[in-house]
DNA sequence: TTTTAACACGAAAACGTTTTCGTTTGTGTA
DNA sequence: TACACAAACGAAAACGTTTTCGTGTTAAAA
């Protein structure tokens, strides 16, 4: 087992300084051409390569961004770090991932550990106990540090930093307005509590569409659920919820729901009381994920772009560290990815 | 924007060496209680942390274990990746992430920017062009240069390294096994082409199944498809396949696949042919996917608990890297993660 | 022959730590 | 008084690079 070689070893196998074996591989003309072909060809022989924490210390530069995500068994989350590494490979940085579980504590951990030094910046997505707790200090520390940040879907508006989010309001608006165009006149929405920066924004939408066609909201048909719960299991409290839903409102000819999950909850809900989709009832979901290609009836969705999403926040990351003029006075970007609605047997 | 404090620092602030501090800092009895009360305060007031990349750099150690994967959008690949991110930072690690998108020379890429330094060891499940060419170059080169490796999942037989694998072949046997109790008289096959380690095993376990059952195996039952494409875009080449093989072969009762997505389109093609599901043709898929649980009929598949497979990856990685008693002659484990059937609607 | 300039290379600092091995000071002992 | 010894601290090396700034040698110019 022999270990990785080092330029002071070079060095000392050719007799020359390690000045000048760096000097050499580097092809400075400082350097003899003999000098040169003789280091060269060593170096090639026994592979050599820089060690990247001597240069990290060296350069103040380690190439590596740091992504801290909620979870990642998670089809959006999975494709924006897909989108991520994607251009943070092709534009020469490594890819750290460190998940919050949707803990406040073990994102500020994470934080902490990975901001001394291991990285370069930040790209994340904030826990949901962080939205609730609304403590950002570690935030701010941070970026007071000189360490930038990028905040993507769950953004924190009150946060100066570069942002990427995706139009939820309008995607939202966009999905029940359809729901209206298809002769709909009782949608139903099942969101999130309002504490859920995107919940809430979606439910906005949804009532936006309402108004701007002068049909009047009714509470009855908006259903929040709390989803501090971890959803997969309690699938059944949450099929009971939404058959209460049907069942106090017999009406109901159209679905929005905010997610994936709560969209084919419904689907099958409905089903099970005897409604046929898309004639009866008609159903629109937001999500980005697997599931609603392959649901029956398949789900009509309101797409993220989610490994688009992942692109842009890498690029607005690595172009901010790449472009540090230290003027002061930066200014940051937020980037609104369109949604776009994917149309599917869930609708007319 | 204050970047942040060194030792330095610290040391020309309160005159004394840079070595008092340090000492200081990690509470020598070398030191004065009066300077290290003084020390101590000055660095929590200025929140004070080491900086990993020089620690690095000094111990020959980063604390980092790279993880390099095929596909990240990816049920099984994920759930891994949560596996190795909880025992990992348990144990005061962080995850640094790569994909090889199936490709043998992005592998390669990415592992040699990460052998040099940036990582103590790798976890890798290889990419299905590594496979077909059977070039392992890389990994002997990586462990000859003492950095350790753990396989899993995808693992070559051939390379000495620890590895953590399912029991492919007999959770596929198992499965058929219960199609067969469940009194299937023609159960079909749809795997993929040898070359994938699991697709062989899996069909290996198949035709165990039967053959310890009486059962001649047909070849006309077995179906093997070519996943070198992308799945998810070729769905319906896939379902023309599955259709033809239901077509032929009009006595079919059972199917076992050696993926989700495979069990889906069987699910699909055999409701659009008529079928009823579980009456008519029993299922079960091979996987550890969200489908499954969500699908109608829900799909009773072979569970993989690749997150168990993730934690015994990075248990054995940590455990090699800090148990290195140098011990010439070291031995590798390979751990077998034992499956599960799980059943739900689509068998009886 | 002397001066100059180009050439080829080496020494050393720097990045931020930890740790080993002095060195100084003060105190107690012979 | 001389000596040993402990206490408290500092200098320096080391990890592996890159880069700046010498320095010595040689060949060309005066």
């Amino acid at each position: 087992m022999k270990r990785k070689i080092t330029l002071k070893q070079i060095a000392r196998e050719l007799d020359v300084s390690i000045s000048t074996v760096s000097k050499a591989l580097r092809n400075s003309p400082e350097i003899s051409e003999d000098t040169k072909q003789k280091v060269q060809a060593f170096a090639k022989l026994y592979n050599y390569r820089p060690n990247n924490i001597a240069l990290s210390l060296k350069n103040r530069k380690t190439n590596t961004i740091g992504i801290l995500i909620p979870e990642i068994v998670h089809h959006f989350f999975s494709k924006v770090i897909r989108g991520v590494e994607l251009v943070a490979n092709k534009r020469g940085y490594n890819v750290i991932v460190g998940l919050s579980n949707e803990s406040f504590s073990k994102e500020v951990i994470n934080m902490e550990m990975l901001a001394n030094g291991s990285i370069d910046g930040f790209i994340l997505s904030i826990s949901k106990e962080t939205q609730q707790l609304q403590d950002f200090h570690h935030f701010n520390e941070t970026m007071s540090q000189g360490m930038p940040i990028v905040m993507f879907d769950r953004v924190v508006s009150d946060i100066n930093c570069d942002k990427v989010i995706v139009d939820d309001l309008k995607g939202a608006k966009n999905a029940v307005e359809k729901l209206i165009k298809n002769d709909c006149k009782s949608i139903a929405l099942i969101t999130t509590k309002d504490y859920v920066s995107v919940g809430k924004l979606r439910t906005q939408g949804y009532l936006e569409a309402l108004e701007s066609h002068k049909i009047q909201p009714k509470a009855e048909l908006i259903l929040k659920i709390d989803d501090t719960l971890e959803y997969e299991s309690n699938l059944e409290a949450l099929e009971k919820e939404i058959e209460q839903l049907f069942k106090s409102n017999e009406k109901i000819d159209g679905i929005f729901a905010v997610n994936e999950l709560y969209a084919l909850s419904a689907m099958k809900v409905a089903r099970k009381l005897g409604f046929d989709i898309p004639n009866d009832i008609q159903v629109i979901g937001f999500t980005d994920g697997v599931l609603s290609k392959h649901s029956t009836p398949s789900l009509t969705t309101v797409s993220q772009h989610a490994q688009q999403m992942g692109e842009r926040a890498a690029d607005l990351l690595i172009n901010k560290l790449e472009n540090k003029i230290e003027t002061e006075e930066e200014e940051f970007q937020t980037i609104v990815i369109a949604t776009e609605l994917i149309e599917r047997e869930s609708t007319k």
